[in-house]
DNA sequence: TAATGAAAAGGACATATGTCCTGAAAAGGA
DNA sequence: TCCTTTTCAGGACATATGTCCTTTTCATTA
């Protein structure tokens, strides 16, 4: 992680994602800017927080680890979001392992400084109670798929939410290998078993795999598989 | 649902639950106290939030059903408990399934109320975010349980969430038949399963099963299989 | 007490998914 | 270009879990 000494570029973020909406900018609060790079780990499981975070540029990873060893991808997010609020709010150690997934900018704001002059502002808790609740209803409707569909519904939807149809018709979805390893992750199961789901869907001419990329054929069956199941 | 008119119960269950703390009460909110019984369903899915909820009295469970028709258990909720936060904050439809374990007390307050008079206040807010994020955390581990446990895991995991160690070595733990079923929708396996699961544990002699209920004999041992994990 | 029926447990088989390993393909280096 | 190394796809088998149905248990009533 670098601190970036650029207060052009955070006025500028702060400016873009209006959080003149969300923090009491007259105190002038003590923001920094941070700057992480591609698989660098932003938090450790386990690790007291120190600052909250809003991502402000780039993509980032959570996952959530269990004794054994293994650990799962729970979600990706993406600007604006922040990182560190049930911590923030319910004094925990950190809960997930959080990870950029490329470049990615972050703007910090001090857990002390935090709880001395926001906490009683409505539209910082106006803003943490939306992402938060946010991230609640997805937990909810993730935990839900995870647990009743099939590793067969589970890629269905998941080619449903992340293609959009005007892609499809012409080259298909872009999948370059490693990450259909990060799909298996991120769904729950093996690679091997998400290579036979996916031979299984070609197969029936459901979709078609290219070295590189997967094209969805017949976009009608799909969903017929996908059953309803719909990542957000 | 019957309305209750009991100015005197409905005082004791505020002051109870120090709802000076939550909302304003010189604005005299305009509470209801209802009444649901065993088994009654409280909240629809896909219905349109009408009152936030408090849960003051009795244990309800929270489920969430996919379009196949199968349904899973995904929390149990004792006072104090609120009911209807994401949907309050999101402006969605009720996400889950809501029903009363058994009889019920709950105080609601009509969304359109708090839009007007508590959405600005930083305690109502305060206490919000507490229920959201605690819920939040709670889903983000059994998320994570869910997804990366076996059977076995599960099951353990739950029986040394369910018994304290006392009850154990003298009785141990009371299982109604019925709620071995239930058991099992909670852990989002099959009732054939479960009991396989059981049985093998008594065999290993970890447990031991009577007519209606379940003993653990190697606290120990159960720990292990349990691999760490707990369910809140 | 015996007969009857409901609820619970368990057997047999089917399916889904994981593990381990091998052969094929691709990428890089001499 | 050819060889080496790495990466990837897929086969074979093992295990976990689900489905369906039969057997067992237990309670109820004639």
């Amino acid at each position: 992680m670098k601190f970036i000494q650029n207060p052009n570029l955070l006025e500028t973020k702060l400016r873009d994602y209006h959080f003149e909406k969300i923090v009491d900018q007259e105190k002038q609060p003590p923001f920094t800017l941070q700057q992480y790079e591609k698989d660098e780990v932003i938090l450790l499981e386990g690790v007291e927080l120190e600052a909250l975070l809003f991502l402000v540029e780039g993509k980032v990873k959570i996952a959530s680890s269990v004794e054994t060893g293994k650990s799962l991808l729970l979600r990706f997010v993406q600007p604006l979001s922040i990182i560190g609020d049930i911590e923030l709010i319910r004094n925990v150690p950190v809960q997930s392992q959080v990870q950029a997934v490329n470049e990615c900018l972050v703007i910090g704001l001090h857990v002390h400084y935090i709880k001395q002059h926001e906490m009683n502002n409505p539209k910082f808790l106006h803003t943490l109670l939306e992402h938060v609740s946010y991230k609640l209803q997805t937990c909810t409707i993730a935990s839900r798929v995870n647990l009743l569909a099939s590793a067969e519904n589970k890629f269905a939807s998941y080619l449903l939410s992340t293609a959009s149809p005007e892609q499809t018709n012409d080259f298909g979805i872009e999948l370059r290998t490693s990450s259909v390893k990060e799909i298996a992750d991120l769904l729950g199961m093996t690679y091997r078993h998400l290579n036979r789901v996916i031979h299984s869907l070609a197969q029936k001419k459901i979709i078609e795999r290219n070295k590189h990329s997967i094209r969805i054929l017949n976009w009608h069956d799909l969903e017929k598989i996908a059953n309803g199941i719909r990542f957000k």
